[in-house]
DNA sequence: TATAGTATTTGACTATGGTCTCGATATTAT
DNA sequence: ATAATATCGAGACCATAGTCAAATACTATA
């Protein structure tokens, strides 16, 4: 990391990108992110269509900046509701209540529109969503612990490290997502990804 | 269904509608599905802008109908290659085959660009790809057909209704291929959606 | 056959995300 | 103090998806 130069200049570029990342926000969660342009948003701003671009790489970007910000907050929520349980708690019964917290703050706090930008910005540029994807994020390591607990208890296979079984839960938790996302209204988030994790943790097999 | 009329107006518009179908697959085929505009769709064709969206929806909805149309091929696929084992077969062996089988064309045939087009379609547009996500998709029944098998011959639990197995794998596949979608090329499609596999079937837990 | 009605097609137009050049201003070097 | 350099910001401009009123070509009816 560089020092960060505290001199006129920067302090306001600065002003610039938060009065543009303010409106914007407000904006987008007036109106929802489809229907604000990015010519109201720098409007609203009072700052040029340049000086958007300046700071942000992309309209898409904006948004992945408002959701991996968002992102952190959720997880801090995650890990103190993980650490809530006691400590002879069996480590399934806490990842399905994670489950089930995690399909609460999609289905009530984040919402269907900001998933649906968030994984649009994905699938659509190569634009860094680590905070969200990226294997440090947060969330990755509450499972870890949760499951790594599991196993240490005797509750969960062995044969598999723990990483492993961590990544492919996250990735069956983006999966529920984007199927919500895609069958929605007609896609009950909790009920499915309390049921998959349920055949996730038993299995298929007798 | 109504009866079609197959006066000279009529024939003529399925001219056109085949015409621009056919121009997009060539141009897109060859240069990728974000690099070509309907533009030059249409200047292809030889036709105007207007008479591709009396045809099409939109541009996106154009791709998900080459690629419902090459699912319904591609389910064929499948059907066949499932038919092809033995009777006595374990449905978890015809189920992991099926995975690799699955994970290698949607490598090598359907392509990553083409995929990541689809999802893009699906998650952004309220467009109908049920050839591709709907329950009637030959695909399920395919499942369908051998978690049936896994289930009758003692392999599988039943105390989960098949149906719901079913959608629990075709999810778990579109969340596999959306992090493919995402990752690439740091994903090995292959590899990742047959231990994924393993552990739906075996289950986390001891 | 003439006419009214309907389906198809046209292409100019709009909306919007994104780019580019240039000027203003702050910072640094001499 | 002055010149050189870097950065921010302005806004005209571009690319492209999508719209719409008008024109055209065909069909049905009298």
């Amino acid at each position: 990391m560089q020092e960060e130069k505290r001199n006129d200049r920067t302090i306001k570029a600065l002003k610039t990108k938060n009065k543009i990342y303010e409106e914007a926000t407000k904006l987008i969660r007036k109106h929802g992110f489809e229907n604000v342009s990015v010519d109201s948003i720098v409007e609203a701003a009072g700052v040029s269509k340049g000086a958007f671009y300046v700071h942000f790489d992309s309209k898409d970007a904006l948004a992945v900046d408002m959701i991996n910000e968002y992102t952190a907050e959720v997880d801090m929520d995650y890990k103190s509701f993980v650490e809530s349980f006691d400590a002879n708690t069996a480590a399934s019964e806490i990842l399905n209540s994670l489950i089930g917290k995690i399909a609460d703050i999609l289905n009530d706090t984040i919402g269907y529109d900001n998933m649906k930008a968030l994984y649009k910005a994905q699938i659509t540029k190569a634009i860094k969503t680590d905070a969200v994807i990226g294997y440090a994020r947060d969330l990755y390591k509450i499972f870890d612990y949760v499951i790594s607990k599991g196993v240490e208890q005797g509750e969960f296979r062995r044969d598999i490290p723990v990483d492993i079984i961590t990544k492919h839960c996250l990735l069956a938790i983006r999966g529920l997502t984007y199927e919500w996302c895609i069958r929605y209204p007609d896609f009950d988030l909790k009920e499915q990804a309390l049921k998959h994790f349920e055949i996730l943790l038993t299995g298929i097999r007798k």
